[in-house]
DNA sequence: AAGCACACGTGATGC
DNA sequence: TGCATCACGTGTGCT
């Protein structure tokens, strides 16, 4: 019963590795609706795996992982980044109340010169790609959008 | 031509829409079996609803986009969510920098009573829920992982 | 046993 | 035109 299905897969697998190259539209017209068609299938079957594999990095980018469903894996991505862009800006006001506070007690000090040039350059640069200091309200909880695009 | 195709189309969205409830099982075993199936519709259709809007969610909170479609999705939060740790590495970085060359200059100070309450408290609030200090060496790139997790 | 999460092939659509 | 992306229904496996 099952084995036809095997035979089946197992002869899609063959063909798809090898492209064999013998003939391509092996001049009937049904071959070349099923070379389309398989065509497709490998399509999707890449389209597939590099989606995994995607979905792979981004876990292993989020130390918190609640469950290992792919809802999951998103999900905590989402309130990573979130907890992240606070983490930011508590960080920078952090860094301005200091910087107010030895200016306080010694006026005249200039920063730019005083950290490693590294840090700075570092930080420059990453500000300058793009301006993540995020508007204050944020709109992460999206419910109406643009149904340009749909996830399978 | 499309037009039939429409017609199951809606057909299937009344079905779903409302259960009619008349007669579960309604008596005949492909009446079972069609019920059956029409449960792992919905349930699939539920569930990747509920994928596309995560996704969108993802998108949602990261600021640079690149292009629209899953996977662009994934990587660009991914690079986003490494350019955020970086950050935070740095300006952790200058904050201890900061600190130690207040210090030297007024030793004896404390800097837990200097800053705001506020601020203080809601980051060590976050450090406590999860530990975010990255390890130096990030396993970003996940070559072969324990084979439990695909995604579509 | 019943529900959930998944991978797959397929047809449609857009560039 | 072909190629890429998508949503869908279906079968399978795990729990």
């Amino acid at each position: 019963m099952t084995d036809i299905f095997w035979n089946d897969e197992l002869q899609r697998w063959a063909m798809d590795e090898a492209p064999t190259q013998s003939n391509e539209y092996s001049s009937s017209p049904e071959g070349a609706a099923s070379t389309i068609a398989s065509k497709n299938i490998v399509s999707e079957r890449n389209r597939r795996k590099n989606l995994n594999d995607k979905l792979l990095e981004l876990r292993g980018a989020v130390p918190r992982i609640s469950k290992l469903d792919k809802a999951s894996t998103i999900k905590d991505a989402i309130d990573y980044i979130q907890d992240l862009q606070e983490q930011e800006r508590n960080l920078q006001a952090e860094i301005m109340e200091l910087e107010s506070e030895s200016l306080k007690k010694d006026p005249g000090f200039d920063f730019e010169e005083e950290l490693p040039i590294l840090l700075r350059s570092k930080k420059s640069r990453c500000d300058q790609i793009y301006d993540h200091r995020v508007p204050m309200s944020h709109p992460i909880k999206v419910h109406e959008v643009s149904h340009s695009l749909e996830l399978d």
